[in-house]
DNA sequence: ATTGAAACCGTACAGTA
DNA sequence: TACTGTACGGTTTCAAT
């Protein structure tokens, strides 16, 4: 397939900063702001998602506002052998909310949540056999979750 | 402030549930999908707002499809005396889309988009001079960022 | 939480540059 | 090819229950 990287215009750009801001705009009020009329911005954005550039339209919780007021990041590396259980494993335990697999001395880098320390504990555990683990506790997220640079000059 | 974790009904967790997957549904098909009215659906998901448990609503973007091929999660252990600096010059880097603050060694963990290794090289140099760093180049993700469970009993 | 009516918005279409 | 204005049908919102 062809998967060529075309850029984005100052309008396409404008949509997606609008977008990432509230997902859930109208888009007569998407148009306005990007000087568009909405059928224009309609279509836009159809090519936007059909293009893949938009992958989603979601929601950011407050983990804390639904009980989980403590968050993880934890290295993952499996031992000898064990590489695809320890993914299963993980995949499966719904607390984590997000895995990366990198190069490197550690195989996963994963994000959860938990109600408690001893909930962590309990967590680690059901890979502590197949793997070495190193937990960091979240004290604070100095950089939300933001949309890359789109302004490309190339 | 009053900052009680009231529980999510089955309701709400629908509500939830489907606007992660697209947060761009209306109020009517997503009452269908609940079970209820628009109005009510409306009012609920207003208040769901209101109580802080939907931060946002925003997009996933595709960090390939805008030109950035690679990722990496950057381990940032500041030198003595330059967590301040180093957590500036974090923030200023558009690059990095993620940043969170930890306890342990590493101080700082990011997520970051690049288009080469080259430019991934230029960033890393802005805080050479006051961090050790430690680099790991994302080569898949086994589980793609998804809501924590909702549905515990508490 | 629901209904029904009024206001509002999304979308298809025809026309313009 | 991309945009605009328009009109219709569908959606959101509000009042009353």
């Amino acid at each position: 397939m062809a998967n060529e990287v075309q850029s984005l215009d100052e309008i396409d750009q404008a949509m997606l900063e609008a977008l990432a801001g509230n997902a859930r705009i109208s888009l007569k009020e998407l148009a306005q702001q990007v000087g568009l009329s909405s059928p224009s911005a309609a279509e836009r954005l159809r090519r936007l998602e059909e293009r893949g550039v938009v992958k989603a339209f979601t929601i950011d919780l407050d983990p804390a506002a639904v009980g989980y007021p403590l968050q993880a990041i934890v290295r993952v590396r499996p031992l000898p052998g064990q590489l695809h259980m320890v993914e299963r494993i993980i995949q499966d335990i719904p607390e984590i909310v997000e895995c990366d697999k990198v190069t490197g001395e550690d195989c996963f880098i994963a994000r959860l949540v938990v109600r408690s320390m001893a909930e962590l504990d309990g967590l680690l555990d059901k890979v502590a056999e197949r793997a070495e683990t190193n937990t960091a506790m979240i004290k604070a997220s100095p950089v939300k979750r933001r949309l890359p640079p789109l302004s490309r000059k190339r």
